[in-house]
DNA sequence: AATATATATGAATATATGAACATATGAATG
DNA sequence: CATTCATATGTTCATATATTCATATATATT
């Protein structure tokens, strides 16, 4: 695949993006996800998650929030693919489930950092 | 500054925001910026204004929108300091103010589109 | 089987948000 | 200065969203 070493942009997406505004169905599904990374709680969980899988559990008590939050946030993220679970024993282990994340978040804290 | 010269990241910010989850000002500052980009008005305005300055009419009637909902948007994007206007005489021209929006965005559709 | 622990989920509530509508403002032109 | 054109804004309404609370489910332990 055409791709750029060192940042890892797909170059053939980079030029098919070039110049007219895309349909609804892909705007939508950009806006979409660009929500889902629009929330306070779910950034920091993805930012837990960075460094290794954890459980709901440690995950609550390290955000200091309640279980029953970061669990219904844990399945948004996770039905957005962000995210992959898996179970062992009485815990749920949450990992990033997809390389991009990082990247996204990196990119938005140039721009605001900036 | 320390800068890849093929993704234009600032490595020093990559360095710094890698281990630990940072404090609540970043990450809530981060999910409002990415909040602004979870519309699909707002990024189909974005897109529009890739190529070139436009005014709000000419905005309106290639997204097929009403002028009243598009000026709407266009304040938020402008409080975002995403966007930029200047008057010339009736018209208002804005264009794309910052030059990591197109850079978030492509990096969005690399991730819905693999 | 009963209990404890970890997680998930449904309902309720409070808040945020986007668009429509009506109207106001600003600038050019007769 | 009245009118027209372009843009901005305030209000309202419907919808979406995040959290809390109560409860259900799943797994382990005794």
């Amino acid at each position: 695949m055409d791709m750029c070493q060192s940042c890892q942009y797909n170059m053939q997406v980079i030029e098919k993006i070039k110049n007219q505004v895309p349909d609804n169905e892909l705007t939508t599904k950009l806006a979409d996800m660009f929500k889902v990374f629009g929330d306070n709680t779910r950034i920091r969980i993805l930012w837990t998650l960075f460094d290794k899988e954890m459980c709901v559990y440690d995950i609550a008590e390290k955000l200091d929030m309640s279980q029953s939050a970061i669990s219904h946030q844990l399945k948004t993220l996770r039905q957005a693919r962000l995210i992959k679970s898996r179970r062992d024993g009485k815990n749920a282990f949450y990992s990033i489930d997809d390389d991009h994340v990082k990247k996204i978040i990196e990119q938005m804290v140039i721009h605001v950092e900036e």
